[in-house]
DNA sequence: TTTTTTGTTTGATGTTTATCAAACAATAAG
DNA sequence: CTTATTGTTTGATAAACATCAAACAAAAAA
């Protein structure tokens, strides 16, 4: 099987196989600038149980982080879209 | 979250994310009929596992089976290619 | 009728996962 | 220095999952 770019798509799905992740990428496809704090998303979960799926989607390469102060703001992987950019048509339909 | 006729992406993503689950639908994509019977997949697990594997496809609706005699005759979801044709694409480039 | 072919189901086992509460860490503000 | 804000880590627990061997079922062939 095939990888692109050490990005292996069964991982990919993986990551996404789960609403509230997958929730995240479409808040972030939404969102105005493209970034959003961790706090700032709307979730069902305690926020430890978050803290645990943004870790998912970042070591799955999916979205990327930038820490500003007390803050972390999330941002979807350049990379992701240009590999797969249907992904991303996916997500915004939903 | 928006469902599409009652297939949620996130249960699509959840079916794919497995390695042979996602080569099942890789080896469908490359066949030349369009379906295959389960025996003549490649897979590296027992026949059990694999079954399981399918059921799961099944479930979620990305495979659809039809049998014939002995025989069980697997093949994409004309559904799920209408309705997530970026899906088709992704895998494709696998 | 017996055997072969094709695939499923069952039961057991170990792993991974999602979840929460509580404790923790780092920065910023008072 | 103390408190508030923002997010992570840890430890526990229950559910889901992947896997295998063995038994099973149904149709076809011998």
């Amino acid at each position: 099987m095939k990888e692109c770019k050490n990005i292996p798509i069964e991982k990919i799905f993986k990551s996404l196989g789960d609403p509230i992740r997958v929730g995240v990428v479409k808040q972030l496809l939404e969102s105005e600038s493209g970034e959003k704090t961790c706090g700032s998303f709307d979730y069902t979960v305690q926020k430890a149980t978050f803290s645990h799926h943004i870790k998912i989607l970042i070591e799955s390469h999916i979205i990327c982080e930038r820490t500003e102060g007390v803050k972390k703001y999330l941002y979807l992987n350049p990379n992701i879209k240009k590999l797969y950019p249907e992904l991303i048509k996916m997500i915004k339909k939903i």
